[in-house]
DNA sequence: CGTAAAACCCGAACAGTGTTAGATAATCCA
DNA sequence: TGGATTATCTAACACTGTTCGGGTTTTACG
């Protein structure tokens, strides 16, 4: 079970992840801006300079503390029982993506509330080829998204158009659940409201409609 | 027209506007958490400390450029026509809070991405009244997104159920917005997609939705 | 083994930051 | 004009991220 790793590797690999946690306890308490790498060095009782080892810049940690929201992130989606039906597979998806942001608002918020550093380890540097979906071959969230929304249409639960297809629907979709999420991280304490049976239903009224054909 | 001002407070609006703006422009170059009071206080030849006869602190400035940021999206919004039907009056609200983010998308990011700073302002500290829609009283924004609603509500363009009444309305068609808008905003280059067409025809989904009564 | 090399970690320094206290210059009002 | 008040600056403090050079430990190899 353990890998062919030597000891030196071992203990590297968990004083990289003894930083990376306490860098996110930190960006979970003060926020990302007020990390402060000699904090970290200061909690795991190393010099600031022992850091640079690991990681070569405080943007490099915060980085990787993005990763590893990001990563998160995709286990609560990846919960989300595929064998239920197309429709009802797309609600759970979106219900469980604002569940996470419910249960771990500051990694949310600090998962997209983050200046482009964030996705750039996800995109290759200026691919013009974004046709279609080749996004999935860097991020696997948006990949489940989207093959999720492709079933809903095979199954004819969701019906496409010209100018409307798989890609503006997944984008549709993901604005929904994307905004309860951002609104909820930030706002939970002061909108009182019932939001797990407000999220359902909107989720539903949104998948129900794409499955309609509107006029004009 | 002029204010009844003397001289002197004239000159502190001015250069008290000078700060604001070189600090925005500055939060759009580089982003809120690298602005720097040296450089703002460089580019507008003062010493560093002479900001403080204007701002308390630097939390206070972005607090100041938050607001502006808010009066802004403010001025898309109430250029919406309120003479449109209830339900197009919607759409169009909508529409116009993800044009302000495609169209400035730092102020829009850095409105919203902003730990608790924001809304401090426009939230009375620990007032447990937020039964209804109370929040108008504090953020004229949400205050006009609610009688839209409302409106939707009255001339029945919108039907409301049990434990989805008018507050959980206007959150649902705001998480719609935004949602999109922050997507945009912040993935704009990477997600080819007709942006205003999707948008568009995202909306009114969500509206029409609205307007049926869904089983169950 | 023993030794060279690589990996690891630290102390000290540099340039930059927000913020404050005290001195100085500019403005206003009598 | 003088005197009081306001506006601004200089200097300093306590931080920050980052780099450099030198020790110390661990690995790899002959």
């Amino acid at each position: 079970m353990t890998d062919d790793t030597t000891p030196r590797e071992r203990r590297a690999k968990r004083t990289r992840k003894a930083i990376l946690d306490t860098a996110m306890q930190l960006i979970v308490e003060k926020g990302p801006d007020k990390l402060s790498l000699r904090e970290v060095a200061r909690r795991i009782d190393y010099s600031p300079a022992g850091l640079y080892e690991y990681f070569g810049s405080k943007d490099e940690l915060v980085e990787a503390a993005c990763s590893e929201a990001d990563r998160r992130l995709g286990i609560y989606l990846n919960g989300v029982d595929p064998a239920l039906p197309p429709g009802d597979y797309l609600v759970e998806l979106g219900l469980a993506y604002v569940r996470f942001a419910r249960e771990n608002p500051e990694h949310f918020l600090f998962l997209f509330g983050n200046r482009e550093a964030n996705f750039e380890h996800m995109l290759p540097l200026e691919d013009d080829f974004q046709t279609d979906e080749d996004w999935g071959k860097h991020d696997p969230n948006f990949a489940l998204l989207i093959s999720a929304v492709q079933r809903a249409i095979d199954a004819d639960v969701i019906q496409t158009r010209a100018g409307f297809d798989t890609l503006e629907i997944a984008y549709t979709v993901w604005a929904l659940a994307h905004g309860m999420a951002s609104l909820q991280a930030r706002y939970m304490p002061h909108l009182r409201l019932n939001y797990a049976a407000t999220d359902r239903h909107a989720m539903r009224i949104m998948i129900a409609g794409l499955g309609h054909t509107l006029p004009e």
